[in-house]
DNA sequence: GCCAGGTAGTTACATTTGTTACCAATAAGC
DNA sequence: GCTTATTGGTAACAAATGTAACTACCTGGC
């Protein structure tokens, strides 16, 4: 009609925009894996983790769980009392701390744990087919490093975050 | 007092496990562009990619929209409405077919399209600071693979409500 | 000891997000 | 030119998620 489609010169390309890109693989992967999860264990992805920091790292409060998954404590929280619901794992008393608990997995937990981790890693493996060892671990590499960028650039944007109309 | 000593061997490195690893770092990473985004340009993350994607590639349909950005056609609707009421795009009628709607930026998307653009940019260059230009092709071409791998597996195992086509 | 300030964890609330159901328009069948 | 099945889009509802406030406890100064 009046104005054509003015079709500005494009000054980004959306699919290889690095966040872009990042955030829509790692949704859908974690789309994957999250309901082969759900479907085949009744476990949510915060539930599944702590599971597995736990077997990993031994008993520990909610709080340093928090702290290495970098999960919310509420999240955190949550998935503990679901967890302690179905008895997977038992919320002992800290005895350096009586305001945190130690979780603990039961048997029923570590028995869980024996057999989500093998179809975990066969699912990671399916979904690594046709990259190598070395590119993953660059891929591990560079996926630690943006982290720790991310983290940089967040808390220097984190002291003005609102306030100002701009 | 003393139970079950609780230390199954660990059958998994949760840090060293690729879709744990890849769901921490894009959540980081989203969360930090979704905050610079918001704070400085009232953007949530959709409406962005809405924008982006009408400004590199002309006007089109909500529904091609969201399979571009794999984005639920309920998410690419609220944007839309949202960037409209702020009459950065437009909805025209789509002659050939009276169902749906072409969404069009306006001179004011256009505008702050170029707006966001640099700042999307710079933010992607400070997080990629320290990582060569080779490696960042090799963590994208990694990651589309893996958005495949993922797309396979996930039609496999799942009773795939979502209508991808193509 | 006691009070101020801070932390672990939970609860209640608000916001966001996904699901379902629905309407309008198209396309196919008769 | 109707009736039925599908599709684009929206709205209404339900579930997940984040935020703020609260309790219980710890720590330090006095």
């Amino acid at each position: 009609m009046t104005t054509p489609p003015p079709s500005p010169p494009p000054l980004l390309r959306l699919e290889d925009f690095v966040p872009y890109r990042l955030s829509v693989t790692a949704n859908l992967v974690s789309d994957v894996i999250a309901s082969a999860y759900e479907a085949r264990f009744g476990l949510k992805v915060a539930e599944w983790r702590l599971v597995a920091v736990l077997a990993e790292d031994g008993p520990q409060t909610q709080q340093s769980i928090g702290q290495r998954t970098r999960m919310d404590k509420v999240t955190v929280s949550r998935a503990a009392i679901a967890l302690c619901d179905r008895a997977l794992l038992e919320r002992r008393d800290n005895p350096q701390d009586k305001r945190s608990h130690l979780l603990v997995l039961t048997e029923a937990g570590i028995r869980l744990y024996e057999e989500v981790a093998p179809v975990a890693l066969s699912l990671e493996k399916e979904l690594l087919s046709g990259i190598g060892p070395a590119e993953m671990d660059a891929l591990m590499a560079m996926l630690k490093r943006l982290e720790q960028a991310a983290l940089t650039v967040g808390t220097g944007l984190m002291a003005d975050a609102d306030g100002d109309g701009n």
